[in-house]
DNA sequence: ATAATATTCTACTAATTTGGTGGAATTAAT
DNA sequence: ATTAATTCCACCAAATTAGTAGAATATTAT
């Protein structure tokens, strides 16, 4: 499942996306029916990774940094959930060898993980703030 | 990312099956590397889902209650993950609808969740433990 | 019977994560 | 200079995770 910040983040960028301008966290909050400081917070993650631009000062807001096109479910999964395995073992970008996993033997679970976080991966990906504005 | 308790519940079940006797939780313990306390409650749980069956006393221990083909990945991630949906109102056995999207509007994620949830559950239900076993 | 050994049950705990909040500092427009 | 916005930093309560402790119960072997 998601956390909520994950749900908020998406839920910010469908509401960033569909009004064109700029817009400020306060109306986003309301919007999108977030708690504004918490919002801040996503919304500062959302721009170190380069996905909202903002300005500061009276009339400054947040706006999309890329089209609505090109921001993708798996790319928000890795920012605000971790990695898209079930196992780090399994992970492409969160790779991690599992300690308790002695055996190669063990690691036949690693190879069937894999399976799993390709396809969630792809289904993941496929999945743009455009698509789902769009209802597909 | 699962829990350490799905993670076990996995390794232990392989080790059930390639030992096709009843088996100790000590020797469980053992040969998948899991504490031996944590261990029990997880067997515990797999009783109570009908996935094992137990004997007490002396000369006890765990078996498995099905065959290996018939345990898959998505009965365990319900089990010890919770839903397999990213979201509560894209779920099948966990629905629940979501108190913050007032619209339906905002409800498009839903659609986009329930694709997810879809393809990530086929993928989660292919897999057995004889699968894993076999290395596919 | 009783000792030994195993599961079962109840309760507790430390560490981490989640879901926030508060407030000061900074930046920019009027 | 005032106002209104983002930014930054630090904190906090509740929930979850990953266990542990110990007693109770069931079964086998002696």
């Amino acid at each position: 499942m998601l956390t909520q910040k994950g749900k908020y983040a998406i839920k910010a960028l469908i509401c960033l996306a569909e009004k064109k301008s700029q817009v400020r966290t306060q109306d986003i909050a309301n919007d999108a029916q977030i708690p504004k400081k918490f919002l801040e917070s996503i919304l500062l993650e959302l721009k170190r990774h380069g996905l909202v631009t903002s300005q500061q000062g009276a009339a400054g807001g947040y706006s999309l940094a890329k089209s609505p096109n090109d921001i993708n479910l798996a790319d928000l999964h890795r920012i605000f959930e971790g990695p898209i395995a079930l196992i780090a073992c399994a992970a492409d970008r969160f790779y991690k060898p599992c300690q308790d996993c002695i055996s190669v033997e063990t690691c036949k679970l690693r190879l069937a993980m894999k399976q799993v976080r390709d396809t969630t991966f792809h289904a993941l990906e496929s999945i743009t703030i455009q698509k789902i504005i769009d209802g597909k």
